[in-house]
DNA sequence: TGCGGAATAGACCGATTGGTCTAGGGCGTG
DNA sequence: CACGCCCTAGACCAATCGGTCTATTCCGCA
């Protein structure tokens, strides 16, 4: 943290992440990154080119990877559909507990962003992706395609939406309650 | 729309509260919004001295008021709890294809906006009082009250996920499934 | 008809925005 | 040693940000 052996472009990745996580898109200027990163506008320019979008999109996709390793770690022991979506959401209600009450990263940094289209089906693919993923490990335990199917969508609905209560009520109570409701 | 025989208080608030839905609190200037509502900056700081927190607060409202009536509306000749939920969310489904893929109005002025404790109480605030009307609703409907309670969360989850997933598909279809995982 | 507050109108302000540009430092390879 | 390249560094820019301020118009009431 006080230290810096880590390489600029992944300070810089992570600095992004974390604010507009937290305050959206429109709500954090190059200047609180920078300053976050520790790193000159020069090498922000230096890695991405196109600036704040690039950014944005870099971070999106690393905040992306993280929540697809989430899944992989919640379902890879899992021996049942639900006992799979239960670890997720007990570990992402620790994460909340962690990170603070903010928005869904995906959401924040790529639906709030500028019209341009690109981010939007960015950030659809990514949440197809999510749901995918989950899809994956649905059919490997054993669930018909569409039951896999309708189960994959409905956990991505009631963490999406448990999440936004969490935030508005700063508890994480909700998500440990979702996976009776599946 | 052409016309406005609106006052100028009305139109503020309905061009910010359109504005800050698609684009989120830090995404709209306050030009932007005076251009829409055809008003003038002197007009704006009358009316909401406080200015942008101000208008967002009440752009807030209006909207929270409008889900309201939306609720009331999809209960009030329900027979059964599942009956008004399945009309709430075809309701939505429909507001959903009118109005464009946007964000949860209060989600997208209240929690995007300044760090101000208000805002976010505010929006929690909100929140609860959708949930507390359709639990009203459920009460009256017979369900007993802890089942009540549970299912008008569990309803608030699903729409808040389903309209986020809605979103990111560009279709509404998602919503109008949402009932049956009721 | 004239008074007075409500509302409109927009010029103006300093601060901050995202983005560009030039200069220099660090280092592996010839 | 010196060349060239990757990256750092930050001054600088026009545009826009939210907000303040004064002048003017509108309109109900006496």
């Amino acid at each position: 943290m006080t230290d810096t052996p880590r390489p600029t472009k992944d300070r810089l990745i992570h600095s992004a992440a974390t604010l507009f996580r937290t305050r959206g898109y429109h709500g954090v200027g190059l200047a609180d990154v920078l300053a976050d990163a520790q790193a000159p506008k020069g090498s922000l320019y230096h890695h991405f080119p196109n600036g704040k979008s690039d950014l944005a999109i870099a971070a999106a996709t690393w905040a992306s990877d993280e929540m697809l390793r989430l899944i992989a770690a919640s379902f890879d022991g899992a021996k049942t559909f639900e006992a799979g979506a239960t670890t997720l959401c007990y570990k992402l209600a620790k994460l909340f507990d962690k990170t603070g009450w903010d928005t869904c990263p995906i959401a924040a940094t790529l639906f709030e962003g500028p019209d341009s289209t690109d981010m939007r089906a960015h950030a659809s693919h990514i949440y197809e992706g999510w749901i995918a993923e989950v899809l994956d490990h649905a059919g490997r335990l054993g669930l018909s395609e569409d039951h896999a199917k309708a189960k994959a969508e409905h956990l991505f609905v009631l963490i999406q939406g448990g999440w936004m209560l969490a935030r508005a009520r700063r508890s994480s109570d909700v998500l440990r309650t979702l996976t009776s409701q599946l």
